[in-house]
RNA sequence: GCCCCCAUCGUCUAGAGGUUAGGACACCGCCCUCUCAAGGCGGAAACACGGGUUCAAUUCCCGUUGGGGGUACCA
C-alpha cells in the first residue's frame, strides 16, 4: 500500500468542536501508526460564514490537543482555478452539463419523494447555468467502508450534483474530491454524517477515473439526550474544555474511547493508542458524551503528572501569583491536593489553603482555640507526623477523639470544613503563619461579636 | 415522503454460535480515616421486540419498533 496520507478538513465556521476533535484525533492516530502523514485542509469556500478567527481557533485547538500536522495546511479557497479546471474537463468529456433549473433549496420535504427523475437539462445543451455531474441512471453504487462494511445505493436515488454554481463558484462536493486527489489522500476518515456525501462523491472519482481512497466513517457523538451534540449540551468546543481546566490528555482519552474500544483498556493516551488502534475495531453505533467520565480521566492524568509539570500548567492556567515561596509550599502539599481535585480550576482553588482564609465557615469556641495554641506551642518538631502525634497524645490524656480537635484546627487554619490533611497543611505553613492565622480568627471573631 | 445507517447495564464499551455476558464512569453499602478525597472490598444495573436458521442464539438472516444521518447552486 502506498504511504498513508490522511487529512482533517474543518470548515472554519466555528471553534473546533468535540466531534471534529475526535475525527482529527482518529486521523492523527491512524497516520502516526502507519508512519504516514496527517494533513490539514481548511475548507473555507463559504465566504459568508468562514472567518480567520475561527481558523486560528481550530488550529489552536489542535495544537492544544497535541495533534501536530504535517505540511502546510491547504486552503480550499485558494484552489478555485484547479477546481474549475476539473469541472471543465468533465464538461468537455460530456460527463457534465449546464442546468438552468431554479435552485431547490426551498422545496418542501413532501414534494421531494419524486425528485429523482433525470433533469431535462441533461440533453438540452445549455452553455451556462449550474454545472452538474451526469450520473449513471441505472445500477447500484457500492462503497466499501472500513467501519460500516459495504453500503449500497441505487444511482436513481442520487441526483446530478452541482459541481459549479451558476455564479461560477465551485461547490464543496467538487472541491473535496479534487483536493483529496491532489493531496494524495489514501484514507478518508470522517463522520458518518458524510456517508451519503461519500457515495455521491464516488461518482466524481469515477468520472475522473481516479482511484478512490479507502473510506472509514466514524459514528457520531451525541449529547446526553441522544440528540446531535450541540451547545445545548454544555461545552461543545475543545477550547471551552481547556478553559474549564481539563488536560489535553484527558480530553483525548475521552475522545479515544468514543466509538472505539480495545479489550478492557480505559486509560489510553493518544500515543498509546497509536500502537493498539485499529480502524476495523471502530464501532458503528453512536456515542453520548459523558462529562462525568471526562472528570475521572482528568483526575487520573493530573494525579499521574509530575508535580513540576502540573504546577507549570497551573501557573499558565490561573491568574494567581506563583512566587517562589508559594511554589515551594505548593510542591509539598501537591500529592494530597491532586487526589482531591478533578480540574485545574479546582486545583488552583484547593491551593488557596496556602493563603490565609478570607472567611470562616464555622465558629470555633475559645476553649478550643486556647487548647490548640497550647498544644502547638508545646510541639518540638514542626513536622506533619510530629504535629499529629502531639494532638493524638493530647486527645489520649483528655479522653477525646482526634476529630474533635482536628476540625476546630481546620477551621482556624483554612476557614473551611474540608481541607487536605490539616497537620500536613500546618507543617507546610510553619509555626509563625499558623499562629498568625489563629490570631486572625480571633480578631475577626471579636469584630463580628461586638455590635 | 424517499434513501442510508445504527441498536449489550443510566453512560462509554468488551465479548463470543454454548460465558456466572467482562471492564470503566456514575450510583449504593462496608472498610480505612483528622474532614474531604484517594484507595480497598462488595452491591444493584444490559444483550429493544417478533419471527426464522441451528442441537443451541444476545451473537447469523428477515421484519417491527426506536434512534440517528442525509435528502441544497451549505460545508
Amino acid at each position: 500500500m502506498s504511504k498513508v496520507r490522511v487529512r482533517f478538513a474543518p470548515s472554519p465556521t466555528g471553534d473546533l468542536h468535540i466531534g471534529g476533535a475526535r475525527t482529527a484525533l482518529f486521523n492523527w492516530v491512524f497516520a502516526r501508526q502507519h508512519q504516514g502523514q496527517f494533513l490539514l485542509r481548511i475548507e473555507d469556500t463559504d465566504q459568508k460564514r468562514c472567518t480567520e478567527e475561527y481558523k486560528n481557533s481550530i488550529l489552536n485547538g489542535l495544537r492544544w490537543l497535541g495533534l501536530d500536522w504535517d505540511e502546510e495546511p491547504v486552503y480550499q479557497s485558494r484552489r478555485k482555478d484547479r477546481h474549475l479546471e476539473v469541472a471543465h474537463d468533465l464538461l468537455s468529456k460530456g460527463l457534465a452539463y449546464y442546468c438552468v433549473c431554479p435552485p431547490q433549496a426551498a422545496t418542501p420535504p413532501e414534494e421531494k419523494s419524486q425528485n429523482t427523475a433525470p433533469c431535462p437539462c441533461r440533453e438540452a445543451g445549455h452553455v451556462s447555468g449550474a454545472l452538474r455531474l451526469k450520473r449513471p441512471l441505472k445500477g447500484t453504487l457500492s462503497c466499501k467502508d472500513v467501519v460500516y462494511g459495504s453500503v449500497e445505493v441505487e444511482y436513481a436515488q442520487l441526483d446530478d450534483m452541482v459541481l459549479v454554481r451558476s455564479n461560477g463558484m465551485p461547490t464543496y462536493m467538487l472541491c473535496v474530491v479534487v483536493d483529496d486527489y491532489d493531496m494524495g489522500i489514501t484514507h478518508i476518515i470522517r463522520g458518518v454524517d458524510h456517508l451519503t456525501n461519500t457515495l455521491r462523491q464516488m461518482l466524481l472519482w469515477q468520472a475522473m477515473d481516479w482511484e478512490m481512497p479507502e473510506c472509514a466513517h466514524l459514528p457520531l457523538i451525541h449529547g446526553q439526550d441522544g440528540k446531535k451534540f450541540s451547545k445545548r449540551h454544555g461545552a461543545v468546543s475543545v477550547i471551552e474544555y481547556q478553559k474549564l481546566g481539563f488536560l489535553p490528555d484527558a480530553v483525548c482519552n475521552a475522545l479515544m474511547r468514543m466509538g472505539w474500544g480495545h479489550d478492557d483498556t480505559e486509560l489510553v493516551t493518544k500515543e498509546e493508542a497509536v500502537s493498539i488502534f485499529s480502524l476495523a475495531s471502530v464501532g458503528k453505533s453512536k456515542a453520548q458524551f459523558d462529562l462525568k467520565k471526562l472528570y475521572h480521566y482528568n483526575q487520573h492524568y493530573m494525579a499521574n503528572m509530575p508535580t513540576e509539570i502540573l504546577l507549570e500548567i497551573l501557573k499558565n492556567y490561573t491568574s494567581d501569583p506563583f512566587d517562589e515561596d508559594f511554589i515551594n509550599k505548593a510542591k509539598q502539599i501537591f500529592p494530597e491536593i491532586v487526589k482531591r481535585v478533578k480540574t485545574l480550576h479546582e486545583c488552583a482553588e484547593a491551593l488557596q489553603v496556602l493563603h490565609a482564609p478570607k472567611a470562616y465557615l464555622e465558629h470555633v469556641e475559645d476553649d478550643a482555640i486556647n487548647m490548640v495554641r497550647d498544644v502547638l506551642l508545646s510541639c518540638e518538631k514542626w513536622e506533619s507526623d510530629a504535629l499529629e502525634a502531639s494532638f493524638r497524645e493530647y486527645c489520649l490524656t483528655h479522653d477525646c477523639k482526634l476529630v474533635a480537635v482536628a476540625q476546630p484546627l481546620r477551621v482556624l487554619i483554612t476557614g473551611k470544613k474540608v481541607s487536605p490533611p490539616i497537620f500536613l497543611v500546618m507543617s507546610v505553613l510553619g509555626l509563625q503563619e499558623v499562629m498568625e492565622r489563629i490570631k486572625q480568627y480571633e480578631e475577626q471573631a471579636s469584630k463580628s461579636e461586638s455590635p
